[in-house]
DNA sequence: AGTCTTTTGGTACTTTAGTATGAAAGGAAT
DNA sequence: ATTCCTTTCATACTAAAGTACCAAAAGACT
């Protein structure tokens, strides 16, 4: 269902030829110079150390797509302005709603009629397609253009 | 600032004395069994699936604290109901509301008529001691009884 | 059996939200 | 320059939300 799961095939792909190629990598030296002069101990360490960071680092890059969703539709104004075509005022009518304040108190904070502030609600409903003010925020939390 | 930063301490000494054990252990094995019977590259790429396994495990449980704090708070009715003192009625009404429904087709929805909403909605302002809708929406959202 | 809460619904009313339409000033772009 | 968008505000209207007050049935608790 996620749009991401053809980057993860391919993610899990390169994953894994990464470590084929450090193992290679690993065993061709191995013969040569670290076992030799440091001790199979030290040896193993640095692989285990190697490879748990691998492992980390791998386990967080697959199963957290997340993050790069989360910075492509949270907290950017730029988002609402371009998928939703909302101006600046219009996306900071919006975050006032979502925090609940009424028109009034909206016009209050931003020193502006009641009317305009109207005008501006009734502009970003047909801009997002909705009806409501409360329809408005779950369209936009959902988006994740608000907080 | 977060409340799991001492879980996060014990967590990492966990998995520190976890990893030096597991170290310890292939050590004491590596001499006996494996390096002699099975060759030096198998034993090497057991160790590295093994710490790849393993850091896999301990970035992700490192990095995801999150799970818990939602489980504590999100999707629990008990929460609104001792915490807030909402009815099952009145938190069902609650989550369509959140969801950006009006009063009639909350009504509809649930098979109720429009004023028993509207009393249910009163009731629900009055306990979360807000004014409007939208102000229980945030109130409720930021207390993390709604998705 | 009586009390309390929940759930349901009603009437009447006020307030807020939302629509339709128009308009004017300013900025940005071609 | 003039077209386009934004921002501002107005009027007049309809729809929805919210308040106040009341009331009745059902369940739970004691």
């Amino acid at each position: 269902m996620p749009f991401y799961f053809y980057s993860m095939k391919r993610s899990i792909l390169l994953y894994g030829l990464a470590m084929a190629l450090l193992l290679a990598m690993l065993k061709f030296l191995q013969f040569k110079f670290l076992v030799r002069d440091l001790g199979i101990e030290v040896y193993l360490s640095i692989i285990a150390v190697i490879f748990m960071v691998l492992g980390v680092w791998a386990g967080l890059k697959l199963t957290k797509p997340s993050k790069k969703q989360e910075e492509l539709v949270s907290l950017n104004p730029e988002k609402a302005l371009e998928e939703l075509g909302l101006s600046q005022r219009e996306f900071e009518v919006l975050q006032l709603m979502a925090k609940g304040f009424s028109n009034q108190e909206i016009a209050d904070e931003l020193f502006l009629s009641l009317n305009t502030i109207k005008s501006h609600s009734s502009n970003i409903f047909s801009k997002m397609d909705v009806k409501r003010r409360t329809q408005a925020i779950d369209k936009a939390k959902s988006l994740g253009i608000l907080g």
